[in-house]
DNA sequence: CGAGCGGTTGAGGCATGTCAAGAGTTGTGG
DNA sequence: CCACAACTCTTGACATGCCTCAACCGCTCG
């Protein structure tokens, strides 16, 4: 554990609020490590020993089942993953990868469990925390169940404008497979997508995104705040991508 | 409220390990109401001021978007619904409204939040309903995105034997076109889905469900339990439909 | 008895996935 | 520094999953 770390991680939303004492306690338990692109911290089914926190670098959780694979989310500093399984001592239920290489701090489940009960301000953080990942999950839910997929990209690359202040070009935070794979289509499919969405308001240039019409877009993707946001639900990442930087 | 209900609520997880001074405070700020069948509870988009809990009846959770509607959920008692936006004191993202006469107690959120910083008991028990609800949707999100719509139905048919201790045979809990909707396809696909799934080791006839070759039907849900549990993670539902009943 | 609703069935169409091939890019090792 | 391998992205052709619309049946309940 680099000393210089801490108070990254200690202004996180989760470990805001909480006694120093039991801050340094819990880091104190806890792990760094460096691992290089591609590799696998978590397989669905683990049991779940550590609360991650992504530190550098970028994380994929993603599922499997039989022969296939989907994206969940992918996590970007400074934020935490898998915070239900380790409060609850359960395997975790989605896998988890390194887009690149990435230092992640490592924190025993049992330690976060016990300063859970010694710490109300602590308590108050991680329901809060786990709360806004459940919503977070329930949009995500509502998206795929009542849009199709032309409007979820739509939907998606609008989102991402207002997040950047209402940025009328931005430049995308993960490949675009892995979006199609969050956005539960194929690579094929986005690909078509798009060329579809010249049309609505909304071009693509490589990874770079340029809103022509937004009120055009806006009309097709038809946002709703009890999807798209926006609202403080999670602080990090319950099931979302990152946000997209702003264009150069 | 009739005092004869409080026992009952007490059996919940939720409130089973706290102290008996904050129970009696928490219940003594709600209200009891009964409801007719069909009414709307909750409207997606208003503020959380109540966490319910369905005493008798059952309730539907649904979602909204522009003309287009899902069923997230079905509640039966003895459970909770909606913890997270009472937590957060955030709006909820999804509707509820009664399938049946309800009775239903309503525990105003501010209460909920207050007691749970003094309560280190039902602190716990509230995150562990709430990492359980989370986990619960992962499961269904995950059921959505890898599985298409043949293999969802086959899994929910194999999954609602399987909570019966095997039943062969057994009633569904809710009609079909709301368990269409809560699997993610239209009534049309589910009724021809019914009929291409006799080749596969269930058949459904009215409410009933018999399963005439398990293996088979096995074969084709692919179970597994990071999808489909059995895992006690949601002791109230967090997305999930009631377990159907074992037939007469 | 008639209206309304859930469920089923058929016809047809659109959306999405699959397979295959090729262009462009990136990273690596000689 | 170059050549190659691996990978992403795109495009086309095709197959199919799923939805939409419409009609009809049977049941329930006024």
């Amino acid at each position: 554990m680099r000393p210089e770390d801490l108070p990254e991680v200690r202004q996180l939303q989760l470990f805001r609020s909480m006694d120093t004492d039991k801050f340094d306690e819990l880091l104190g338990r806890s792990y760094v490590q460096n691992f290089p692109a591609g590799l696998e911290l978590i397989r669905q089914g683990d049991p779940a020993d550590f609360l991650h926190v992504v530190m550098d670098g970028a994380v994929e959780l993603y599922a499997k089942w039989g022969g296939r694979e989907c994206t969940m989310s992918v996590v970007r500093p400074v934020s935490t993953f898998i915070l239900a399984a380790s409060i609850r001592n359960a395997p975790y239920l989605m896998s988890a990868r390194t887009l690149e290489r990435s230092r992640i701090i490592l924190i025993p489940s049992a330690a976060l469990r016990e300063v859970f009960r010694r710490d109300t301000e602590f308590a108050v953080s991680v329901v809060n925390e786990l709360a806004g990942c459940y919503r977070s999950i329930v949009r995500n839910t509502k998206g795929l169940k009542l849009r199709n997929s032309r409007e979820r990209v739509a939907s998606y690359f609008l989102r991402q404008s207002t997040l950047l202040g209402g940025a009328p070009s931005y430049v995308l935070p993960v490949e675009k497979r892995l979006l199609a794979s969050y956005l539960g289509m194929t690579p094929e499919n986005l690909s078509r997508t798009l060329r579809a969405l010249e049309a609505h308001g909304v071009k693509v240039d490589g990874m770079r995104v340029i809103i022509t019409d937004r009120a055009r877009l806006a009309a097709l993707a038809q946002p709703d705040t009890l999807i798209d946001g926006p609202d403080p639900d999670a602080s990090t990442n319950g099931s979302t991508l990152p946000e997209a930087r702003a264009r150069a």
